[in-house]
DNA sequence: CGTAGGTTTGACTGATCTCAAGTTTGGTGG
DNA sequence: CCACCAAACTTGAGATCAGTCAAACCTACG
């Protein structure tokens, strides 16, 4: 039967399904995965840069994002995050971090120890496949974010990433595209599009002038996602079957 | 005993022993993987976005990118390869091309049915470690794309591409990073930095008067290291143990 | 030696940043 | 339930880095 969603694991199973067909054995070899589960803060660091992490970490509710740092200050956001998703599946093999990952909202994350999750992988080909299958698809959207900071302007560089996270987010069944809460601040929104707080506000004033969005608090609401995704140069095929 | 560095996958091989340590067992099942070897011009596609490759892309020989548009025209280098790079091992699980892979220089490339390296990453733990480490490596350096585009000045943005280029061609033993011929044009320095020739011109000129570079025609000289990765911000602990 | 692609230069424009000052919001304690 | 505070958001004016357009100049190669 159906993993129930209230069971640890469940959003991480649900992701995975999307990816490779999972059989009774990977799911019972998920659930049973050693586990500590912690509640943490908004702003709560999970990696820090330069740690040499023994533990993965999955996000079980709550959102979260990556960031780095130029020398002279710049704060760079490279993905966000959201439940389900597996904060670092690449300290699995790789020891030292090369970048922060950060709640953004208070959120629960599950602890699993890296050799644990090696063990199985190295143990059941579906699973192998199923990771390897996650971690190319994190590739493709840190290509995407590549071409959007690099190559897109303010509107449709703040459009995308606006698109990004509502198609991610209503694939992993978190609600729709059509309205739903934003948890990152326009700061956040700035460090991710590399742009700067008052350019955001100025350019989510000008998405809401002309009717692509349109905003209470941190409500977003695209009533229009063809033209939304138009302004947003947005096309999903680079989240493969995440979506 | 060591592997000829004229056997085909020579340099393939001694990337991913800088990566894990591999056995005679390993060498030899990767020197036995089936391939087709082809010699092609500069510019020449090697996949297409939206394309469905049954083989994949190794580099033998020459320079390659990667790189993605927007609706709009613009072109966005996502990636730079050298020799011994695995072009495109995210096919072995993701059907479709979400990016196009050209070459820039002439060069050979061997092309491996994607089928016999999924075979032997499931059959081979360690080969599965190795190409793990191969495929984060990779996603590690888009993140430090990233915040390259994302938060450097057009300075300290180009500088970082040179740094990253020279250390990874050392690192193979390409050759030193005192001086070396840059197989891309301004046009593509460029592309990769997100910014226009015209002012990668002028950028590389203002590099040069500062003491930072010399060049004579695509060759540069970095005289001072350590002074170079101070203008470009650059730490090459994204890279791991590729370098 | 002719041609195409790559490089260099100049003058002008404009998107985005900076700085600086409000204003609103959400949470906390009285 | 209200007062207060810090953080987030908003707004304006002026500065700047990088873009645009256009032309000239190399230089590799057929």
């Amino acid at each position: 039967m159906s993993i129930s969603p209230d069971a640890p694991f469940g959003r991480v199973i649900r992701k995975l399904e999307r990816l490779v067909q999972l059989g009774p054995a990977e799911r019972d070899a998920i659930q049973s995965l050693p586990f500590k589960r912690t509640d943490v803060l908004p702003g709560h660091y999970l990696v820090r840069e330069g740690q040499v992490p023994v533990d993965c970490c999955i996000l079980l509710n709550g959102y979260a994002c990556r960031h780095k740092t130029t020398s002279s200050g710049g704060r760079q956001i490279v993905s966000f995050h959201i439940p389900g998703d597996i904060l670092d599946l690449q300290h699995v093999v790789l020891p030292r971090a090369d970048h922060n990952v950060q709640t953004i909202s208070s959120a629960t994350v599950a602890w699993v120890p890296a050799a644990e999750i090696k063990r199985l992988a190295l143990a059941n080909p579906v699973i192998n496949e199923a990771l390897w299958r996650d971690a190319l698809i994190d590739s493709s959207i840190f290509r995407e974010w590549v071409l959007n900071v690099g190559r897109r302007d303010a509107k449709a560089r703040i459009a995308h990433m606006l698109c990004e996270f509502a198609a991610r987010r209503q694939a992993a069944g978190l609600g729709s595209t059509e309205r739903f809460e934003l948890p990152m601040s326009q700061q956040q929104i700035a460090d991710a599009t590399g742009l700067t707080t008052v350019h955001v506000n100025r350019t989510l004033f000008e998405l809401e002038r002309e009717g692509v969005i349109s905003r209470d608090k941190r409500h977003v609401e695209i009533a229009n996602w063809r033209l939304m995704c138009q302004v947003a140069d947005f096309d999903p095929a680079y989240l493969h079957a995440a979506v």
